[in-house]
Order: C-alpha cells, then sequence, then structure tokens
DNA sequence: CTGAAAGCGCTTACAG
DNA sequence: CTGAAAGCGCTTACAG
C-alpha cells in the first residue's frame, strides 16, 4: 500500500539500513548514493512511517495536549492556549494529541502508559490536581500551566497573579481611587481549585488593606443571564465605588453592554481595570487597561521546557516555577 | 522500562499470543489462564504499546482534525467545531491529533503519508480547497465540515446556508419587513473561497427579490475598531432599513454594544435577526432571533461518518453531502 | 562508505 | 484451548 523504505532502497539499489542512515545523517553517504536515494525518495512520494519509527526510537515526536472542559467555564479564552501550544510543538518538529476527556487522569494515564507522547503540557491545572500523581508516575515528562499546590519536580509556568492584582491596584491608587469592587471567577473555580482566584483576589485585598482603601470582593458568573444581574448587583450594592477590578473573563465580555445599559460611562463614571489576553480583548472589543494574561508565552514556554526535557533530560536541569511578570496595557480606561 | 506484552505472559505463565488474544477477545481462553492473565495485566498496569499495535494492525486508532487559522479570522468559534469532533471520536475509540500547522497541504500529506492517523477530518473547507487533491490521493479516509465545489468521493457535512437565509428573510418578511441589510463575513472570507459567504447572501438577495423587498448586502469585517465604525456606516447609509441580517460572527458580536451606543434598541428601532451557535451567542451575551449554526451535530456527524468509513469501508456506501436542516431560536429580537 | 541482521512490541495465520 | 514463529517498517550496533 503505502511505500516503504524497502520500496527505495530497492529503487537505489541499496540497503534499507543505508536509506535510513541517509535519512538520519547519522553517517557519511556517497555523493551518488545519496542522490540515487533522494530521487528515489521524491519519485515514490516517500515518507516515513511514523509508527515504526516510533517503535524502533522509542519517541513518538507526539506531545499530548490535556485540556480540561467544564461545562460551566466560559470557553473562548481556552483556544488562546490550544493554539501556541500546537505551533510551537510543530516549530519544534512535534505533532499534538488533543485530549478533551472529561476523565483527565484516566487519560493521562492512558496516553502515557501506551507510548503515544513523548510528553504532555497539563492545562487549567488546579490546586490539587489529581493529575499530577500520574504525571509523576509517568516515564514521560510534563509541563504544566497553572500553579498547583506542590511543584516538586514539575515544570510550571503561570502568570504571577499576585503581583497583577498589586499592579492594578496600585494603578488605581495612584490616580486617587478609595473604594473599589473587585470581581473574582465564579465561585465554582475556587471550589475545584483555580489558584489563580484567590492568589489574585488575596494579593489585591491585601495591598488595599496596606494602603488603607476600601475594597469589596465578589466573585463573578460564568453565564448569562446571571453575569450582567451579578454586575448591577454589585454596582447598586456599592453606589460609592470609583473602580472596578475584574478578574473574570465572562464578566468583563460582558461588561461594556452592562455599563452602556446603566447609562456608566467608563472611565468618567467608573474607572474598569482588568487581566486578559490582547486576543481575547480583541475579540471581545474590550476597551479597558488590563494586564496581559500571556497565553502565548505561557504555552511557548511550557512546550520549549518540555522539549528540552524531552530530548536532553541530563542538561534540562531541575524542575522550574516560571512566573510571567505582569505587565499593563494602559487602555485609558481609568481617571 | 514501560510494561510489555512479554512481561505480562511471563508473569501469567504463558505465551505472549494468548495475552494478546485474551486482549482481543478474538478466541476463547480458559477461564483459569484468563484470570492469571487478567491478574498479571492489573498487577502490572500493562497497557498496550499504541504505536506497536498500530504497526502490527496498520491501525492507529486516531484521526487527525486538520484546522486552518487565518491571522484575520474571528478566532473564538472555532473551539465550537474542535471539540465535538474530539469528544465523538473518543467515544468511538480514537484520539484526535490536532493540526494547526498554516500550510495545510504539507500538513495532511505528512499525517497521511506518514500513517500516523487512519483518517481526518477537515474543518473550514473552502469552495476549491487545495486540501482535497491531496485527500483523494491518501490512503485514509476524510470527512469534510464545509462545502466544497466538487465533493465527488467525499464526505461532505455542512449547515444549509440558502435555506437559512431563507428562513431568515421569510421571518422578517412575514413581520412586514420590506427593507433589510444583510452583513455577509468580510470580503477576505469570500477572497478565500468560504462559501458558506455567498451561498447565504445570494440566497437571501433571491429571496429578497422574489418578494420584491429592498436588501441592501454589505461585507462585515472581523476586526475592531472597524467592525464597530462598519455597523455604524451601514445604519447611517441606510436609515429606512427597518431589520438587519448578520452572517457574521465578529458582527454580532459587537453589534449589541455598537447598536446600544447608537441608541438604538432591539426590537423597537430596528429588528435583528442572525446566524450563530448557541453556545457563541451565550458566551456574548447575544439576544438575537437566530438559526442555529449547528457545529456539534455537525463535527459529531462528520466523525461518526468518518469511523464508518474507517472500521467498514464496504459497508459504508457510496460519498454522502448531508445538509443539516436550519432551525431558527425566536429570541425576540424582531417585531 | 555500505550491508546483513537483530530488535522495538505487538498481531495473527499456522500447527497441534 | 494454547504456543512458536513470521511480519508490520523502521533504526542501529556490528562487521567489513
Amino acid at each position: 500500500m503505502a511505500v516503504t523504505i524497502t520500496d527505495v532502497a530497492r529503487a537505489a539499489g541499496v540497503s534499507t539500513s543505508t536509506v535510513s542512515y541517509a535519512l538520519s545523517g547519522k553517517r557519511s553517504i556517497s555523493p551518488d548514493t545519496r542522490r540515487r536515494i533522494d530521487e528515489a525518495i521524491t519519485s515514490l512520494g516517500f515518507i516515513v512511517n511514523a509508527g515504526a519509527r516510533a517503535l524502533a526510537t522509542s519517541q513518538t515526536m507526539v506531545i499530548g495536549l490535556l485540556t480540561q472542559f467544564h461545562a460551566d467555564e466560559f470557553a473562548p479564552a481556552m483556544l488562546e492556549y490550544i493554539l501556541p501550544v500546537s505551533d510551537t510543538a510543530r516549530e519544534l518538529g512535534y505533532d499534538i494529541l488533543l485530549v478533551t476527556e472529561l476523565d483527565s487522569v484516566a487519560a493521562l494515564r492512558r496516553v502515557t502508559s501506551s507510548g503515544m507522547v513523548d510528553g504532555v503540557v497539563l492545562l487549567d491545572v488546579v490546586h490539587e490536581d489529581p493529575r499530577l500523581a500520574t504525571l509523576r508516575d509517568a516515564a514521560q515528562p510534563g509541563a504544566l500551566v497553572g500553579l498547583p499546590k506542590h511543584t516538586e519536580g514539575l515544570d510550571v509556568f503561570d502568570l504571577d497573579f499576585g503581583e497583577s492584582a498589586r499592579l492594578l491596584v496600585d494603578h488605581l491608587y495612584a490616580r486617587g481611587h478609595r473604594e473599589i469592587i473587585v470581581v473574582s471567577p465564579p465561585l465554582h473555580v475556587f471550589e475545584r481549585g483555580g489558584a489563580y482566584g484567590w492568589r489574585f483576589r488575596d494579593a489585591a485585598l491585601e495591598r488595599a488593606a496596606r494602603y488603607g482603601l476600601q475594597m469589596h470582593p465578589y466573585y463573578g458568573e460564568s453565564r448569562q443571564p446571571e453575569i450582567g444581574r451579578s454586575i448591577n448587583a454589585m454596582l447598586d450594592a456599592r453606589p460609592t465605588a470609583t473602580a472596578l477590578i475584574v478578574h473574570n473573563d465572562a464578566t468583563i465580555a460582558a461588561l461594556p453592554s452592562v455599563l452602556t445599559a446603566r447609562g456608566v460611562s467608563t472611565p468618567d463614571d467608573l474607572s474598569v481595570v482588568s487581566l486578559y489576553a490582547k486576543d481575547f480583548g480583541r475579540a471581545f472589543s474590550l476597551p479597558y487597561t488590563a494586564v496581559e494574561s500571556s497565553p502565548d508565552e505561557l504555552g511557548r514556554s511550557a512546550v520549549r521546557q518540555l522539549v528540552r526535557r524531552i530530548t536532553s533530560p541530563d542538561l534540562a536541569g531541575p524542575a522550574v516555577t516560571r512566573f510571567v511578570a505582569p505587565e499593563i496595557t494602559d487602555r485609558g480606561s481609568t481617571r
């Protein structure tokens, strides 16, 4: 059926091992032989069988991408992580096995134990992530996007949410705001162990306390019409608040229409700052000053580190936990 | 390193072939032998090596998912297709190789010729899709989401965009509207050969002509601030139009805030109908009566048909082109 | 500079 | 009901 290395060898009048070495460049080949092999390869349209190569080399050149989609989650932001992971992997010669199974522990076990992948990237890592035990048992290395409670022996990449919160509070404080509402991710994110929720909130509250400013924390919602209702309820309850910090994708996406409907304009009536990826902001036409959440950089770093572990486990050094430094993009939504 | 079938055979005191048959159930095994094998498997934690099995059976149990991300595209809707494809594949025992390469012809060639996949699902198929020639040459079957010019020999799944347009025009016509603006996907979608653009628009125009109503076609934009500007320009240019048909994700997502900013309320000042997936509408809090674009049903159907072709090529019958019948969800945005 | 052969971990006719 | 052996398509010591 498909063209094999044996077909190429026959056409070029050499042995299969010579073809293999020509392919890998692991030993020198005479110019003439090389030319005949190259011709045979192109004329036959030969492409190495991935499974056979994997079996012989114990390398699949595939990276597993483990995602966790929750029914109650705001999906649009997910792709921002998947795409850079996939693109970076390909640049480094790897394909992506996308694993979206609900039972992600079993899924992780399955793809690692069956030898389908050379390594895995875990997205949406939570505080006590049940996948980590499986990952530690696996023969392949893994890289995490999201900070778990225990990071020993794992390469971890995440935004510095604490610092992000402090930056935003400082930004507002410097502009004279003394009463601020902070909208966190939905309660179920906290319950699930999404540490970014409290890392951001606690840092914001702590900073506020230090400055002696009033800060009102709320959980956001993830679906309409609850989102709109909850925003209105917060604003009604805190009429004297002059600024809003939104750490919640679904809420920030809905905010423009809710505020316009209320007749509230930004920044004249209310200052707003947030945290989201620029592409996300573009998709939702968001005009807010915000910390860049950097899914692109996180995804790319995770893959690069993972590939380093795969290809040169000895040189890759000890496990790293790397926090992306937050950067504010000022879009003029504060005064 | 990893546990192999040989380890299991040794532990159970049988041959590897017996273990293999116990695994596949392709021949009867004595109860006692079966028990010893099962015990060995669980105690050793054996999971079949996927590459070795693939080499022996010529079946990888992996489906390639070929996507095309364009820099000028509105990304949030993409995941709505990816997820159902992935979930359905897994239900049927397949994993997903996610291929996001820009050069998707080369990518398709690579994953099929290397035998990495048993079949492929092509997303975002355009009118003269360059991937189709490669697909027809491939040893593996493929299923398309999106209607190309030539469908011979291919399984194709798409929404019936013509009927969708007619449904929406009828809906407005029945409510007395006689001058309507229709917003198509951006010009670059047409140029790229996104047939859904003109299939919808042409059907809408034809229907309008038949009813003798005025219809003004426009291309939408895909990014801010052009989106907002273009909507305002259309409404300024057609002050007497009473309804808007929006066949454009980026435009419909931005519409609520643009209309509110203009002081236009729906449906009192302007009736609006559109076409989008319900999850998309939920994410963007869209309140419009719309045809459901059914990414879920399309993705699931494509995978099911593909798996049928993979597992029983003889029983699967001739190639099919299947159009999902459009259904309107009335959200009260017309009068 | 090149080839014959073993081996990667499975499956499956062939034999009994 | 079970086993020994060939073969899937590669890679890589081993030999020359």
